[in-house]
DNA sequence: CAGTGTGAAGCGCTTCACAGCT
DNA sequence: AGCTGTGAAGCGCTTCACACTG
């Protein structure tokens, strides 16, 4: 990614999580105090996190709900859909077609693809599976953003060199691999065996 | 979970990553800059890393391959296999019930549960799904040591307590939710959502 | 020499503490 | 009184730099 440092990573992920507080708050007006109880952080880590975006709180009072949720999505561009193409139609990537999460949040899966011929144009949780050659063409006429690499270790690195050749900017990635993408690509590694692994330490003694 | 204080969070993290190196390693020896090439790191911090082991490196030389990969796996208590449980046989648990890192690494899912009647007793990707509330007898006959929940945030904190309930002192949560677990419980949370949400922010202006 | 191990410096995120606003 | 916004302190991880070793 590009520069972008404005704002820490870490506080991307909690923002993230208040919004979640925020959409799931009934009040109008919230104290940053109760929205750290919420999403388990320091209060004052919330209020230097939402500083960031300008000052919003009424001192005395807290934050307007709908006013802060709305004004956070906006920050973190979740305030229009993004369209997101899934490489690899293997088990993961069956399941990441269907994930709740992702329709209800803006993210729309708008095209699936595979290289194994024996599964290409067959349909998969109501998507069609194209070929993998069809990347470059497909995402510019779906007007994909991000592309999910959900396809074994040992083609995850083409498959990223080829989403990056079609535009992506964005990638979430499973394969447990570094991958090599120019500094102006995003990518958000999501290692499943590293969390049981990390587990595994914490298990002994 | 406990203190375990000794090696930083993020440290674990990188070993993970440094055993894969290794074993996908072919020479006998490897220098901290070549690890680090690989990982995606800087040298001192493989080093530094390292270090939290004891001296392995042989000055001018490197580490032997071989035994620094046993050294770190037992480090992560990764020496021996560990049983699994999946609480939730939706999509997602579906997926990971035959994810291949699981079983390669010794991650032995060892059962799967669902609370919904139309599924107990059916076959899933050749495990049987379990009732929900035989959650305790059956991680105990089964020496689970590891839970997985991948069921909807509404239930995910109900799930929790049955988990730890049971003894479990590993959990990995997908549900986009703050468990509340006692601090004798490691929990990794992976927030499949979340990352979409913080590459969307990067894709703005 | 090539490369490790590590004290010390650097850096960035987190937490404190309090002035200031309502 | 209650709560925000923020400078400053605190803290922990990362990186540097170099003495030391085979």
């Amino acid at each position: 990614m590009a520069d972008k440092k404005q704002i820490p990573a870490p506080t991307l992920g909690r923002i993230c999580t208040y919004i979640r507080v925020l959409e799931r708050s009934t009040g109008c007006s919230i104290s940053s105090a109760a929205i750290a109880e919420a999403a388990g952080v320091n209060a004052a880590q919330v209020r230097k996190d939402l500083s960031y975006l300008g000052e919003f709180g009424q001192a005395g009072v807290g934050y307007d709900v709908g006013e802060l949720r709305e004004a956070l999505k906006h920050l973190m561009g979740l305030d229009r859909p993004r369209h997101v193409v899934i490489v690899g139609a293997g088990a993961l990537g069956s399941a990441l077609i269907t994930y709740p999460g992702f329709e209800a949040r803006g993210f729309r899966v708008v095209a699936v693809f595979d290289n194994n011929p024996a599964k290409i144009g067959h349909r998969l949780r109501g998507h069609l599976i194209l070929p993998a050659d069809e990347l470059a063409e497909r995402i510019a006429e779906l007007g994909a953003e991000i592309g999910v690499i959900a396809v074994p270790r040992t083609t995850a690195q083409a498959v990223a060199d080829a989403l990056v050749q079609a535009g992506i900017k964005a990638i979430v990635n499973f394969a447990p691999v570094l991958l090599r993408v120019p500094e102006t690509v995003a990518v958000r590694n999501v290692d499943l065996t590293q969390q049981l692994e990390c587990l595994a330490y914490y298990l002994q003694d």
